[in-house]
DNA sequence: GTCTATATGTTGATAGAC
DNA sequence: GTCTATCAACATATAGAC
């Protein structure tokens, strides 16, 4: 399912013979190889802190050839944050509205969300710091905002049933735990860590202490 | 994309006495107002994603009256990042080395960072996003490292004192639980949300839930 | 599919009049 | 201190040869 990144140089003239440590260059292209490239750099940089020539070099390509295979460069973007949310909205369908109780949707959401962050990471990062320059990060920004008010209400609704302790409001509960599982875009390293350990610490941290 | 119109320009030559009208330009410009200014502008388009162009006509001038103030755009950057580094380090320094049990001093530092955040919050929120594509921006990373190391060695000592729950990496606790203020920025509005508030549930989240 | 060369707009920053 | 006018560099994107 995830494409595999490239990463490696133009070498215009003397590609000379590094191929065994360096992967190497793909025989062809296409949107998909290239849009985990871009995603790569997006977070490196910052998406308005990249340029197409940055993508091209990544590639090991010219911008010309680059753009032999896109549309430009909000394209990339787009595609990058419809992959994000479309992980974030998976685990919101498997939730569904109301089987169980609410506490135990709420730890299925985070321990899922853990998961998924680990999964897409480079595409959830990029999704998580945009700032709603470009009308695709307009609409990215007020996706995100309705799945925030989906695990707002499910905080919520665990504080009505009694089961999250009454003294702290369940709005700021739950920004302040989803912020704290978003926050793992800023160190984690899905080849040094394992989500199932982060998940059960979020539920430690999260909601062991808060259970009454 | 933005719509452009000073509206307020005050007459140029002849404008001898009278400077009591138009409230939404100040009398005079330093570079203290127009960082506010500027710092505003970066958290809402993002460092790179600002123009100067942007700037000027968020502070009712020119760009060339702008830069008749300021060095450059980068400069901007720095003091607001320094204004955020130093709040961050006040809380290093008031805390100290060794007095008095860890995880109170870790108690002590949560809190304290929660109250500069809120106080400091355009600043801190612009050092949170920046990605180290300048000179600047990769010392003011590196010393988030700093101050990243002294919160992970208060967690590790409280943990070796006992008194936090042995079933969670003590490092993945700090990543954690910063990162939980840290999310903050993304959300809180000093008008409408009381930093204590905010501290005691971080608190309870964070530390009573691990408390063994 | 890739390249070189280029069109066209935007950027950070400056010159110089008033 | 503010302005208009401008620069050189860099941005996204395209043309057209091979």
């Amino acid at each position: 399912m995830a494409p595999t990144l490239p990463a490696n140089r133009a070498a215009s003239a003397g590609d000379t013979g590094r191929m065994s440590d360096i992967p190497a260059r793909p025989a062809h292209y296409d949107l998909d190889s290239l849009l985990a490239v871009a995603v790569g750099v997006f977070n490196e940089r910052g998406y308005d802190g990249t340029s197409m020539e940055d993508l091209a070099r990544a590639s090991g390509i010219t911008k010309s050839s680059f753009y032999h295979h896109i549309e430009g460069k909000e394209q990339l973007l787009r595609l990058a944050l419809e992959r994000a949310l479309a992980g974030l909205f998976a685990v919101t369908a498997e939730t569904g509205a109301g089987s169980g109780r609410a506490i135990d949707r709420l730890e299925y959401v985070l321990r899922r969300e853990v998961a998924v962050l680990a999964d897409e990471l480079p595409y959830v990062a990029l999704l998580l710091r945009i700032r709603g320059n470009t009308g695709t990060e307009q609409w990215a920004l007020e996706q995100r905002r309705t799945f925030d008010r989906f695990v707002s209400g499910l905080v919520a609704e665990a504080a009505a049933d009694g089961d999250l302790r009454s003294d702290v409001d369940p709005a700021l509960v739950a920004r302040l735990i989803f912020g704290m599982i978003n926050s793992m875009v800023e160190w984690l390293r899905p080849d040094r860590h394992r989500a199932g350990e982060i998940a059960d610490a979020v539920v430690r941290i999260g909601l062991d202490g808060l259970r009454p």
